[in-house]
DNA sequence: GACTTGTGCGCAATCGTTTGCACACCGAAT
DNA sequence: ATTCGGTGTGCAAACGATTGCGCACAAGTC
């Protein structure tokens, strides 16, 4: 009946001991004597004692608790990443406090700021793709918070980061297309202030000048990863007068959206024009036109190695100059044709 | 350089004030005067501080913490709910402590022991599909942390709960597919333990009763939502002699397995056998083979709606004899026939 | 019998913040 | 001159748990 969680305290009312024989007992230290420490083990799961994690941490000035923001959790790229999170977290015994950017630079500091005040242990963040100063973040470190960096990681090499390779997998992307005889390779990148576009760009202009082809910036479009903004740039690709025939889409949200397009205008999707793409979505394998390729990122391993790094960033001592970069390798799927029209 | 926090006491120490002082200046208190006030919160805005959450939440026996548990943040489901949890949740400033529980009920448990002794203020939960006992819950409730369920609920009435009327939906289901001359409709439904298979084949019974149509149950099958699972059931009902003019899936899900499968044997999609579904996933737009038509659940407006319930729930005092039952309406959502061929 | 060693337990401080109460000072009203 | 009300501030307890230190008692050693 009682609202109240017992205390260590009433617990040792109820003995009459000590609080600290209790807490003692409870943690088994060898100087409690065998009965004492029964007794008390013994009331206090008749009384459903549940240490209360705020007071120990508060004293110990530790939480357990590991801040997680991402742009949008709809995004299964994401979904997956805090499901890696949470799993090793839980090996470890954190728990996550989780908050959203939606992409929005203002949101994101909010939600930071919450975590600070929560004296979260640490933070893994991956970056609102409008985020372009990151200093509010290095004041969290400066006060003694770690921050782990993921996926949408910043240029600097004085934090905490984990991501994949892009730029390498782009050089394999261009190289796959180029052996099966593709020349005509056109690229819709993203906004080209995330870090991800740079990799892409770059990695496509290297495989094309190793292959000694020339680049035409007729064929490199962007899209702000809406619908239209996809839609837009798919139309600009098929009015060319030397229309591409491969695509590379900045991930299978875009690839979804331009092959939509590209259908209606009455392409046929990976006949007249190959099409490929990052992420490797699970549900890609439902779609209508899944992509010939597409980039595996393992969203779920660079969330447990986030959670790892920042196992690690934690331990040492503040300030750090030890940085940790971890990249995750990401690998060429090639999707059968099973399901293709 | 210092790692370590300011706090009310150094400001004090500083100022040559008492940290009650302090303490009041900083929360606007009518008795402290004007210098002082503007004295303080200067100085605290020069050292940066920000209280700590841990010691007033401590100290006022409040987390502002909501724990969330959900079976699988992979669905998109669930990440539509639990964004939408975290956008009420924000604006009543609480935050999300986040867990899975991987439909394990052991797991489950384990989360729900951790958001308890981390003093969450309240849990909402959506259970796995294989927990049978609440009574665990019931005891979190019984310490006087607010329980809501949603989405998959429990059936028993002593409950909080959030869910939309599957019963209602699958009759508007039945009776569409029957306006349009269907006949022989099958159903996939999902494990029978889940309220919302009993709801599903509750509708489906009585829409057909309510046509003076017979109930034959070799048109209903069951999957334990696994892909071999749902595979299976669309495999007998192929194999009857009278082959279902209609399917109705579980979820969206289910859908995408069951038309795969039918695809591979030769039936054509909503024109042999017409689909019919639940989730209303924004996915089915890009997939091969849409259903005409799903149930739309709204995940999002579920999560907000479980926020706002907990809100009045946390606000009942201990123990509570009002239990809250929100009814969040499903709509039919009938798909275009552009991607279906 | 004095000394050491080990065993079993309690006292009290501590973490950062809030808050009821008391107190001191001041001007004004009686 | 006393009382009163208002204003500005400090004291100290409280929230729940941990932990260094100290004390009491018993058993063993010389």
């Amino acid at each position: 009946m009682s609202s109240n969680n017992p205390t260590i305290k009433e617990i040792a009312l109820r003995l009459n001991v000590s609080v600290s024989t209790v807490s003692r007992a409870l943690h088994d230290h060898p100087r409690i004597g065998l009965k004492t420490r029964e007794r008390v083990k013994e009331l206090a799961r008749e009384m459903k004692y549940v240490p209360n994690a705020q007071a120990i941490f508060f004293k110990k000035q530790k939480t357990a608790v590991i801040g997680v923001v991402l742009p949008s959790i709809k995004e299964e790229f994401f979904s997956q990443a805090i499901s890696g999170i949470e799993a090793a977290a839980t090996q470890y015994n954190y728990t996550i406090l989780f908050g959203q950017s939606h992409d929005d630079p203002a949101i994101e500091k909010r939600v930071v700021d919450t975590m600070k005040r929560q004296r979260v242990d640490g933070i893994i963040i991956s970056l609102s793709k409008n985020t372009h100063k990151i200093s509010f973040l290095k004041e969290i470190e400066m006060a003694g918070i770690p921050v782990v960096f993921f996926d949408r990681v910043p240029d600097q090499a004085d934090v905490h980061k984990v991501y994949c390779d892009i730029y390498k997998s782009t050089i394999d992307m261009v190289n796959w297309l180029y052996s099966r005889g593709f020349r005509k390779i056109a690229m819709i990148n993203g906004p080209s202030i995330l870090t991800a576009s740079r990799e892409r760009l770059e990695g496509y202009k290297q495989a094309l000048s190793q292959k000694k082809m020339k680049i035409d910036m007729r064929y490199f479009e962007s899209t702000d990863l809406t619908k239209e903004g996809t839609t837009h740039a798919m139309k600009k690709l098929l009015s060319l007068k030397n229309v591409p025939t491969a695509v590379i889409s900045f991930n299978d949200y875009v690839h979804m959206d331009a092959t939509q397009y590209a259908h209606l205008q009455g392409i046929n999707i990976n006949k007249d024009i190959a099409f490929v793409s990052y992420s490797n979505l699970s549900i890609t394998d439902y779609t209508a036109y899944p992509p010939l390729l597409s980039v595996e990122q393992y969203p779920y391993g660079q969330g447990e190695q986030s959670m790892e790094t920042m196992i690690r960033a934690m331990k040492e001592q503040h300030p750090t100059h030890q940085y940790y970069h971890e990249e995750v390798p990401a690998t060429l799927v090639i999707h059968g044709t099973k399901h293709v029209r």
